[in-house]
DNA sequence: TTGAAAGCGCTAACAC
DNA sequence: GTGTTAGCGCTTTCAA
């Protein structure tokens, strides 16, 4: 079966050349042409020269497989993110794919399924599979699974929530705070009339917002009621609000992303209700199409590419074994941007 | 040196379980215990059992970087993309995954960046992770580069780009044919003002757009000259399109993504053109943002899910060494859907 | 400055 | 059925 294996390789055209090779071709032993390889300081020119010569007549490259045995490590991450968030998460996966180009590190993808319960399988995976660090975007993740992870000792970043824990990192915007302040200024105008809409996709986005309303309310001496549920019969955001502005009409709402803000629009004008003279429309997280839609909607500038690059700098430092960067909260700026959805 | 790691690892609290650590909890041979764990068959019910309780107990994951060096396969392929493509590419990566996670595959994300020519690296890197497969998405890589894959012997599959070779399969929709089809229906009825918009983003797809037109004018007896370039200076479509239409208009327009669709629809509405009144627009590739403008773009139902999970199914046959299976060029259909921005 | 050799954790002959 | 052992390709002591 050897012979087998051998005589394959030999039939699929060349054998993988390995160090082996190397050190024959260069005739030194194949501790110096690992030196070479990693670039130690204690290997004489000269010999150098004939390794690095040999690894380019030969065309090696180094197994990486076989370092991450030796080394117990892969300089590869994982990288957790909810199945069919791509038109959000794009920037942020481009902005972590960057950096981690720039370090070197390879990262591994997995998506989870909304509804069904095969996280666990996603966890055991990565175990497998032996990824230095994960970095997990958004919530879909509870807190008891973070868990499981993090007893097995490898650092965790978060994007999108805050949390810390011995090994776990965070990288987020706070949302709430940004809602509180919109919505804190608009009562401070006299605008009463508030509706946060759920987010059915993402439940935590959701949370936030509501809370901050409910605390500029508060402070306001007034209580909170305007978070608005979509039911579970409605399919869609639109033909939900289609239906419920046929006799509910506001004058500020707030949603999640565009996508949405892009529904009410849409059954807004539907409706015969002005934007933004009769109700004013906000959004948080927006995509290219924002630009594309008349009104334009205001919305919060989520630096989204930074979510990702960030996260993955964090995650090389823990890795990097600084300890200081373990267990730290990273906030990143918001900056509201106001445009025609808004008076 | 050893006696530092170990030392450290007590510290990090746990120790790794290696397959060595379940054989002696269970009192058998680590062979016995790989032979469960790879669910051979041979193993007795009764050693099969104090195996299976020694992993649970403590909980013992297989390091699949070990396996990976003994088996010389990896359970990973990789998946190259370009950047910046996530809200055309989201689907597709989604249907990739779903199957690789069937098939237990592992996928490892690159994306190449516009411009910029780290491509050899890329391909470096992938050569050092020793992955099984890689599939690629659109045609970034130029044949060269492939070659340079395919030198290594390495099952590759390409998605959106006919090709094949040896060791290269792909997947793709015939967007010439598509827009072939769509431009002779148009010549037939009467039509000859047609002109096929530039995608600076993806200049494969626009050169098949423009034969696939060109063909149809060929059939009817005329010569095409409708492919629109978008002059260097103009950063966006909306700009060069805003200051095109205040001279020229059209019949027809295609475009390649509904984004551009959208500018060109801005642009229009700008400039006094009813759509599709006085001009009617068509685009290739659509996202689920097209439901949410007025007048929704007429396109072609691309299959983009299935682009992903088809891809990934030939790459695990080809994987499988179904010999048939290499070389494969296999097309999926599309359906031209008419909507409100065509008469 | 270099080489020999012992792992890293696992699989797969081969022997018993 | 189960154990022994030789790799898989690399890193890193330890000696020379």
């Amino acid at each position: 079966m050897k012979q087998n294996r051998q005589q394959k390789d030999q039939v699929m055209k060349m054998k993988r050349v390995t160090i082996y090779d190397v050190a024959n071709y260069a005739g030194v032993s194949l501790a110096t042409v690992s030196r070479v390889i990693n670039g130690s300081d204690v290997v004489r020119g000269n010999t150098r020269q004939k390794v690095e010569e040999a690894i380019e007549k030969l065309g090696y490259k180094p197994n990486a497989i076989a370092q991450g045995l030796a080394l117990q490590k892969t300089t590869t991450i994982a990288l957790v993110i909810p199945e069919a968030s791509f038109t959000y998460t794009g920037q942020v996966i481009n902005g972590l794919l960057d950096v981690a180009k720039i370090d070197k590190y390879n990262v591994m993808l997995h998506t989870t399924t909304e509804g069904i319960a095969e996280i666990s399988d996603i966890i055991e995976n990565i175990i497998k599979s032996r990824v230095d660090g994960v970095i997990i975007y958004n919530d879909r993740l509870t807190q008891s699974e973070i868990n499981e992870l993090n007893q097995y000792n490898i650092p965790i970043v978060i994007i999108g929530n805050r949390t810390s824990d011995k090994k776990i990192s965070s990288v987020f915007v706070d949302t709430e705070r940004a809602v509180y302040e919109l919505v804190k200024e608009y009562l401070e105008r006299g605008v009463r009339d508030i509706v946060v809409l759920e987010d059915r996709k993402n439940n935590n986005a959701s949370r936030l917002m509501a809370n901050g309303a409910a605390k500029a309310f508060e402070e306001a001496g007034l209580s909170f009621e305007g978070f608005l549920r979509i039911p579970d019969e409605y399919r869609t955001t639109y033909k939900f609000m289609n239906e419920y502005m046929k006799t509910h009409r506001h004058e500020l709402m707030l949603a999640n992303r565009d996508s949405q803000a892009f529904a009410i629009l849409n059954a807004a004008k539907e409706n015969h209700i002005e934007i933004p003279t009769d109700m004013e429309l906000v959004c948080v997280l927006d995509t290219k199409y924002n630009s594309m839609v008349r009104p334009e909607i205001s919305s919060f500038a989520i630096p989204s590419y930074d979510l990702g690059s960030v996260s993955m700098r964090v995650m090389t430092k823990m890795l990097n074994n600084e300890e200081e960067e373990n267990g730290k909260e990273i906030e990143l700026s918001y900056l509201y941007t106001p445009r025609q959805s808004t008076k």
